[in-house]
DNA sequence: CTGCGTGCAAATGGTTTGCATCCAC
DNA sequence: GTGGATGCAAACCATTTGCACGCAG
């Protein structure tokens, strides 16, 4: 399998901490977001490193990046997809908390795509946001 | 109800075409693309112009605004939420040819969210860009 | 030792914006 | 005539990249 997470890649001090950090909350950050987290642990830590490591973990299949309908990406440390609720205001990101299964493409009706995933986002206006806006 | 098209809004002449080119085709075009084929008819017109009348349209409901996984925003002619796949190598964005229901999250469920609209996008690899990797 | 990973800073690329002018109403 | 819309170009901001050095294996 290939999915394993420390198999022949190298870890560094810093991709291990910032997978370590990634996974320890529960929001869903900005690459920006990553990079002030792990700049409490390791000051000298680079911006450009984040986003390397960030991109090669979510390769690996170890972290989620979600697309999403804002212009910044946001990670998951949970890898394994599931339906998210974005605030089309503030633009935070959360795990639903309710269980629901994923709409599934039949076989034969993929249009001849392969490798499928299924993202599933409700955006919609986060209680914060609902209550400053009146 | 304010979802109707034409309002109290102005109708300028680039505004009218970029809406009209961009219910003529299928694909879901990015900015970029709309500005290319918009012009064709309208030299002239600006990406800043493109930008601002998407944007507009979209605020208005009369277009559908992609977040997807991608790094560009797409656009869709067609305003109503349905499922789309991208493909994760080109980027290249096209509706669901099946009918499948979205996801529903019950009233009690939101997390305190409101005005929720459900995205499903379908992520893979398209026949062309199969082809090519082998 | 060797080369992958890093820090730094500059480059990129999509999107937004300020401003004077234009035109739909 | 008047304010919203446009064209143009500069500004923004998230992300990527080149390069020389550092450290994990």
């Amino acid at each position: 399998m290939e999915t394993n997470e420390k198999r022949g890649v190298r870890l560094s001090r810093q991709r291990e901490t910032i997978l370590t950090e990634l996974c320890k909350v529960k929001t869903h950050p900005t690459a920006d977001e990553v990079y002030e987290m792990v700049r409490k642990i390791m000051p000298r830590i680079s911006l450009g490193t984040v986003y390397r490591n960030l991109d090669f973990l979510s390769n690996q299949g170890v972290v989620l990046r979600l697309g999403g309908a804002g212009t910044q990406k946001r990670f998951d440390g949970n890898p394994v997809p599931h339906p998210h609720l974005r605030c089309s205001v503030c633009g935070r990101v959360e795990d639903v908390e309710y269980p629901l299964s994923l709409p599934e493409l039949p076989d034969g009706e993929t249009m001849g795509y392969t490798d499928l995933r299924c993202d599933v986002e409700f955006v919609g206006v986060c209680p914060q946001c609902a209550r400053k806006k009146m």
